[in-house]
RNA sequence: CGGGGCGUAGCGCAGUCCGGUAGCGCGUCUGGUUUGGGACCAGAAGGUCCCGGGUUCAAAUCCCGGCGCCCCGACCA
């Protein structure tokens, strides 16, 4: 049974948000403030994530390596905007031991003052710092040149307001920085990455993104430019999805990473840094998700299949089991992730519930009447219920998966541009974003004050400056805010 | 950090105004009957009522002070 799609914008939307989390099983609030427990169900999701852009990273010719969670106080201060941009929001380590006082209770133990640090240890709200502290060591010639690394660690960014997956104290995710002889080099890394979040997200995501640059009060503390991949979510917010900077020779100067050129002068090296983090699990939930919970596209489902048996006499059950357990057997050889779940005492319609609010793609009833006819019944999670002959059992299997894929992406698709509004004049662009929200696109002047403007009077933000092929047809030639001329189309909306 | 809501069994909640035996639903356990869209009957287990003080013969309930969680705002991936 197709689900109605959720309430959008309203207070129900972060409520169901929860719920499809907590139904989902995928994760929890933990005992410390603002940090997220993710659940196995959760992590799994995660792995695949990984899996699958890691594979994407090392086809780019990219390395994983590790750096300190630690970064010494000072290292985030030598570049200027982004000390600014991190100073309010990071955890401190200024001690290194406890002592017992021979109290009781919560006073039974106390910071020992002799173990003060000489100098604090920042855990890492993001690594440039130290990262480049050591491009440093290692970078002397062009021939060193270009080192392009990633590594997959957590970050630490102590933020006022959290939200499981979107924005937590602690978070996952991956940053890749890497160092090259010139800027063309450096903007070509940056533009390539933002292209493999895109075909991430499209992909495996059933994401459908918007790519751009963002403006300077957007921007990435301490880089040159930032691009981002934006999707737009059921509520009508947007959804940050993975940032890509090029960094000029900001951090190259302030931790002096120079090499020698082919001519035999000396030059800093061209930076970037990209990533992507837990937050795309919950992209993925507000995307996708509806009233009967989680909708996981298959390529990231932790279950793509699930075998419901279904029987009533011990003859029967023993019948539905030779070919469940089969089926099983087979659609696992094709390389399908499947559960067969043979819990007694719940009847089928309970299983049901519960593995579509896990967001199970694919579910495969089988009962008698299927092992008569010898087919099973194959109910998908967006809606429809057909049988399946058994030959060709796994194959059909993977072709309704891919159909399930295909239809979330080109579902989210429809909904983003049903929920965009293009050209639009500024009384129209206050209408949009009081009532319905969504992508806005119109000219914008280029000014930082009107852009702050439109932000405190509509709540809306510039997501990007679109790249080519989502610009409209015809290009806005006045500013949608103050009527100065144009200097770009952008596009806007509230914004996680 | 500002505004609002909340904290009682594993989960969801009632009880708080107006102090007097700790309750309900779901889940769990036992037994039986069930099983094609959330099963039913019978029985059972399960609690520092967030923490610390105070008032009172008596506090989940009233008073004071903490802590934590959720939602909205500012900030952010």
């Amino acid at each position: 049974m197709p689900a109605e799609k959720i309430t959008p914008r309203a207070q129900d939307f972060s409520e169901w948000y929860n719920d499809v989390i907590a139904q989902a099983e995928l994760a929890d609030h933990s005992p410390v403030r603002g940090c997220m427990v993710i659940r196995p169900h959760g992590y799994r999701i995660w792995e695949l994530m990984q899996g699958a852009l890691d594979g994407m990273f090392k086809a780019t010719g990219h390395k994983n390596a590790y750096f300190p969670l630690f970064i010494p106080q000072s290292f985030l201060a030598k570049e200027a905007e982004h000390v600014e941009g991190f100073a309010k929001e990071v955890a401190l380590v200024t001690h290194t031991r406890l002592k017992a006082t021979g109290k009781a209770g919560a006073e039974a133990i106390m910071v020992d003052p002799d173990s003060k640090l000489e100098e604090p240890l920042v855990v890492r709200p993001t690594s440039e710092t130290i990262i480049y502290a050591m491009f440093a060591k290692w970078i002397q010639s062009y021939r060193d040149l270009p080192v392009l690394l990633n590594q997959w660690c957590n970050v630490v960014r102590w933020e006022m307001r959290t939200r499981l997956f979107l924005r937590t104290t602690e978070f996952l995710w991956q940053e890749g920085h890497t160092a090259h002889a010139t800027e063309q080099d450096a903007e070509a890394e940056a533009r390539q990455m933002l292209g493999v979040y895109r075909k991430f997200q499209e992909e495996w995501v059933a994401m459908p993104v918007i790519t751009g640059a963002k403006t300077a009060s957007e921007k990435f503390a301490g880089a040159l430019r930032t691009y981002a991949v934006e999707a737009l979510m059921q509520d009508n917010k947007a959804l940050q999805a993975g940032t890509s900077h090029n960094l000029g020779q900001n951090f190259a100067r302030a931790f002096n990473v120079q090499y020698q050129t082919a001519a035999g002068g000396l030059d800093y090296v061209w930076n970037t840094s990209w990533g992507v983090s837990t937050r795309m699990i919950g992209g993925l939930i507000m995307l996708h998700g509806d009233d009967h919970g989680l909708v996981c596209p298959p390529m990231l489902a932790p279950i793509q299949v699930v075998i419901v048996p279904i029987w009533k006499s011990d003859e029967e059950k023993e019948q539905v089991a030779a070919l469940a357990t089969r089926i099983r057997a087979e659609v696992a050889q094709a390389g399908v992730r499947v559960e067969l779940d043979f819990r007694d005492g719940l009847k089928p319609g309970a299983k049901y519930f519960e593995w579509e609010a896990k967001g199970v793609p694919l579910r495969l009833e089988v009962g008698p009447r299927d092992v008569a006819a010898g087919q099973v019944m194959a109910a998908r999670r967006t809606g429809g219920k057909a049988p399946i002959k058994l030959e060709d059992l796994s194959a059909r299997v993977a072709a309704a998966l891919q159909e399930i894929q295909l239809l979330l992406f080109h579902a989210a698709r429809e909904r983003r541009e049903a929920n965009s509004l293009r050209g639009v004049t500024k009384a129209q662009f206050i209408d949009f974003m009081k009532g319905p929200g969504g992508f806005a696109y119109g000219g914008f002047c280029g000014s930082a004050d009107c852009e702050a403007e439109i932000k405190k009077e509509t709540a809306a933000t510039i997501r990007v400056l679109p790249d080519a092929e989502f610009r409209s047809p015809e290009q806005p030639k006045k500013c949608m805010w103050c009527g100065m001329t144009s200097v770009a189309e952008a596009v806007w909306a509230q914004a996680y």
